[in-house]
DNA sequence: ATGAAAGCGCTAACAT
DNA sequence: ATGTTAGCGCTTTCAT
């Protein structure tokens, strides 16, 4: 068990100072050659590397990214992280990663803990119970620490820093407009997550769609279940209308829990009901009619988000704050019907 | 934009010494009462942090875990790094996070960048390549140099370190079992994972289920199928045999794309046929019908392999390396027989 | 009760 | 070509 080798062990060794070694390495033309040629051929055999935290202390830089995840379980979020993961390894920085857990309290925690010099940078999206409360305190402190900070998907206004978010109200516009051309005369909205800004940019979406093609809006198809309410009997009660005959629902597992009881009920897919859902991971593409989906392009996000993060860090600090629209892209599957 | 303040601010302010302010800081003896009190309330103030990449320098401890999953969509390993993130989160470190990708590159580069001095110790799972590969190098170079590393679900015998492993062996045997019991006659086990040791370990309580039953081993219901192969040509050459009567999937995705060919054919479930898998993700519970699978309490393995890593890190650093195994649990749902 | 000094590992400006 | 010094932010021992 061979500890780390530093500097000064290489000075001892050869009885120069420090500073000869340090340059030795750093390959500096003021070093004779065969001082440098010993030098880095010991340092090589003893797997010398530089303390890297020593660097950071003296660089006031320590390459490292902090991300904060609401919930990795979540399909989109673990693809966006992939994509962060991707272009920092790529531009070489680390990521400290924490996972929200979608809890206030747990992200303004973790933000004060890492503002202690261990990163340049964050990059996050809001906890949900962040967006219900709408308190942004700790954010704007950072921003005012000087922290750059890119902000994706769950976004808010109050805040000013770059942001990277989907183009939900589109997505749910062109899903919704999928629908009417395919035949659907009566679409209802499921949203499990109208708490959340993309929720209600998604529920804004659809109402476009449907006043462009001039339906009216009925409120009655308009359906916000909540954490707390039993899924099933919401919407079976919804259903009771059996002149529905679309569903836009604004995440996965919604969509293929209403498939399930939509099937049960009898209906024939996709000519009697279809369904399109927000979030193309793989429970949509497994389950029996395969469903359309809404592509978020996730890893393309956290990829966007690591490069702008990381070109502010290393660029120019007082470039204007930049807001990335990402489109999405309809992937029809089985669940609704061709045009 | 305020800059992050220092002791040296501090002692500026009031014209005393970095010690004394430090002293002070920590509430020293040493220090009169209403200096501290002054020197505490103007830290408090100005939100004074201690820069902790400076005490990392001074202390040697980083109280940072890396982290290395070969895949984070993988529910499995998605959910061990749950655990991971709340005990670490609990015991006050902080997770450097990479995705190997099942790249051997990737993860051999992802160790020798992370051995900077940046981390305490490592938490992680082989990437399927390093496990093709067998190729250990790097691991053992991290373990001579001292790095504790704690290594889960897929290990190896040639590196000594403290391990958190799930109970594969068992966990087939049981479900081959709870086949047979349940009646199946003919069971096939479907692997698309030979090449991990996990998936070795399956096979073989799948075999001991069977022999300890005094049921022949047939090779031909031990169906191996590559990444590059075709899956669903490969289960329709297997399901040519009729007598098959159930299916212990190695992983979830096999098992729900087997169970789709297994309801074209027209097989009555469970009746006709069962179904079991590996990984308790919400893929098979969403299916029709819902698929019992073995659960691997990957949230609960995560928690264990920061519990011992940190444990290892603040406590005796001799301690004898342990291996915890993680008893598998059968969730019986639709997919099978009722006893 | 307060401060000076050393040192964690490293780099860079400035000697020699 | 090599060395000395200072300093990144902090703690701690040893003066005073």
């Amino acid at each position: 068990m061979k500890k780390r080798i530093t500097l000064k062990h290489i000075a001892n060794q050869f009885d120069v100072s420090i500073a000869t070694v340090s340059k030795a390495l750093s390959d500096s033309y003021e070093i004779s050659a065969k001082t440098k040629e010993k030098i880095q051929q010991y340092a090589k055999e003893h797997h010398y590397k530089p303390n890297s935290v020593a660097l950071s202390l003296l660089n006031k830089k320590t390459k490292t990214i902090g991300v904060i995840i609401p919930n990795i379980m979540n399909n989109f979020f673990a693809k966006v992280f992939v994509g962060i993961e991707e272009k920092a390894t790529e531009k070489g920085y680390s990521l400290i990663s924490c996972i929200s857990n979608e809890s206030y309290e747990k992200e303004v925690k973790t933000m004060e803990l890492l503002k202690n010099g261990t990163l340049d940078g964050f990059i996050l999206s809001l906890a949900e119970e962040t967006q219900e409360k709408e308190q942004y305190q700790h954010l704007k402190n950072t921003i005012n620490e000087g922290v750059p900070m890119v902000l994706f998907d769950r976004v808010t206004d109050e805040i000013a820093c770059d942001k990277v978010i989907v183009d939900d109200f589109e997505g749910a516009r062109n899903a919704t407009n999928h629908l009417i051309k395919t035949g659907c005369k009566r679409i209802a909205l499921i949203s499990v997550i109208d708490n959340l800004s993309v929720g209600k940019l998604r529920a804004k979406g659809y109402e476009k769609a449907l006043t462009d093609n001039n339906i009216t809006i009925d409120p009655k198809l308009i359906v916000k279940i909540g954490k707390r309410e039993d899924f099933e009997t919401a919407m079976k009660i919804v259903l009771a209308d059996k002149s529905i005959d679309g569903l836009l629902c604004l995440e996965e597992s919604s969509a293929v829990q209403s498939l399930e009881i939509v099937k049960r009920m009898g209906y024939h897919m996709p000519n009697e009901m279809s369904i399109i859902c927000f979030t193309n991971g793989k429970l949509p593409q497994y389950v029996t009619p395969r469903i359309t989906t809404i592509s978020q392009h996730g890893k393309y996000i956290g990829e966007m988000a690591a490069k702008i993060l990381i070109d502010r860090l290393e660029g120019e600090i007082d470039a204007p704050f930049q807001t990335k629209v990402i489109k999405t892209s309809l992937i029809e599957r089985e669940s609704t019907k061709r045009i």
